[in-house]
DNA sequence: GTATATGCAAACCCTTTGCACATCT
DNA sequence: AGATGTGCAAAGGGTTTGCATATAC
């Protein structure tokens, strides 16, 4: 899956200009006002192609199907200016649904692992209300 | 579901004696030593019973499909005296599959919303090697 | 006896795969 | 042409559901 496609390049696109994590029919919704054809075994492939190479993301969330972003996602309270972690963990919004990258973590996760196991590596998830879903505060334009 | 058969208890058996979140079709095997014509959708349906009768949780790992727990499973490292803790993680073993509940928390999850954002709850899973599967550690007897 | 749970098969969702056709170089 | 990607349909896991039969109360 090397080559630069129409399709590849449909996929790209939709996963850099959502700024957030979606799923494959999401994907393959938007990548098909670029290429009305596109099928969904191609989305597959293609993002399984695009993890390979690092350019986007696989993000799972417990109980949920997977979702994807493109590798250089920020959060959105992130500054331009901020170094671009590629450690980072999700904000799951119970209302919408959608999911955002969001910055930080508690780090040091050997302090909860029991004598004698051996942490590789965590996850974490917020679930909650995104800033359009939260009750009485302003909506955010969109 | 709310009459005890011996399906159910075979469930409730097969949970109460592991220790650690089995998946549907484990917990299946388990029980049926105790009731070998059990079938898998009467375990589903006596997993979502239980879960709503708050006798077992439903456990669900990024990327992996669900798993259930007794309501009271302790971390090995757990000393009998401590406080039955409802809120606790979980433990990923890579090698193994296995999972196991673990005490303690960063807490304080807020810290990490976008401004606003409401946290409501939040996921942590750690993982890594258990006791049994991490390199050149004895082999925890078992 | 009667309501409810079980077993079995079919159906569902998400994801992967086989294969013939299309596309890129 | 030759290699690689695509679309489509079928298949594969995990989970749910409809229905006739068996079971608990």
């Amino acid at each position: 899956m090397e080559r630069m496609t129409r399709q590849k390049r449909a996929v790209l696109h939709a996963l850099a200009h959502s700024g957030r994590s979606l799923h494959p029919a999401e994907i393959q919704s938007l990548a098909q006002e670029e290429v009305p054809t596109l099928n969904l075994s191609t989305v597959y492939r293609q993002l399984k192609a695009l993890v390979g190479e690092q350019r986007i993301h696989k993000v799972e969330l417990p109980g949920q199907p997977a979702r994807f972003e493109a590798a250089d996602v920020r959060s959105p309270s992130a500054r331009a200016d901020t170094h671009n972690d590629t450690h980072h963990h999700h904000f799951h919004c119970v209302l919408c649904e959608q999911v955002f990258p969001i910055q930080g973590c508690p780090g040091h996760m050997e302090r909860f692992a029991p004598k004698g196991f051996q942490v590789e590596s965590h996850d974490l998830t917020l679930h909650g209300r995104c800033a359009n879903c939260a009750p009485r505060s302003q909506p955010a334009a969109r």
